[in-house]
DNA sequence: TAAGTATTTAAGCAAATTCTTAAATATTTA
DNA sequence: TAAATATTTAAGAATTTGCTTAAATACTTA
């Protein structure tokens, strides 16, 4: 059995809240691992990395140091989460690395690229 | 002038890294906005918070408190958080606070429902 | 107006995050 | 084999996050 609701509210409605509860429950692991996606998404770093990758296919640690303005341990250790995340994966070319998406998890997360490309062109139309 | 290249490699394509340079600048803006919403639906609590809404139309800080088994004043810090960020509003009746998606954001986010819903008929699937 | 209900605010704490700097590893080249 | 390059790993500090509990606010009803 459940506890007893916190809500007393008079107008309460039992059955949307079990309603609710079961339907938590059923998407429970989908919105854990998604929301393990959007966080490592949801930083600025990261998003531009990811943005980055998906734009140019791969690049090296190096380059997006370089790009990003940040030292190498930093990205390093911002690309090892995404890693870890199955999100990107590497490929060793002597002693580069390469970094690029891995195409798994692309289908959550190529929406935002499409938005960040609309919303990029709406803000230049804007100026122009 | 920029810095000069972090990146010392041979075959590093200082054509290649200006232009990614150039692309991240005019995107800065978008991917700082989306980074922001990305990062509020990446928590556990807030994506669960979110995805009631979105399947329910609105509920009280009441409801989701009991339905997520926390307590009122975490469920209402988490709810103020993804007002702050604008990704839902409120609507007080009696003392009672109805919270509801913004139809604004609705465009970032929605495609993460689609793929919660996805995913989960795909697991029951399986179950089945 | 007093008591009860729904919610927020505030203070504080433990855990997680994101960088920094220094050192380690692995590969290439002289 | 020594020096240089590309990267990772590790340790540590500053900041942020996500809860907890207690108190404050606002509305409703007796």
């Amino acid at each position: 059995m459940e506890e007893e609701n916190a809500c007393l509210r008079v107008f309460a409605d039992k059955e949307q809240l079990n309603h609710c509860s079961r339907k938590l429950e059923t998407a429970k692991e989908t919105i854990q691992k998604l929301s393990e996606v959007l966080s490592l998404a949801g930083s600025e770093t990261r998003l531009k990395l990811l943005y980055l990758l998906e734009q140019e296919g791969e690049l090296c640690v190096c380059d997006l140091s370089d790009v990003l303005g940040m030292t190498m341990p930093a990205v390093s250790q911002q690309l090892r989460k995404l890693k870890d995340g199955n999100i990107i994966q590497s490929k060793k070319v002597g002693q580069t690395i390469f970094y690029a998406l891995k195409p798994e998890h692309l289908a959550a997360i190529r929406p935002l690229f499409q938005y960040i490309s609309a919303e990029t062109a709406k803000r230049l139309e804007k100026v122009i």
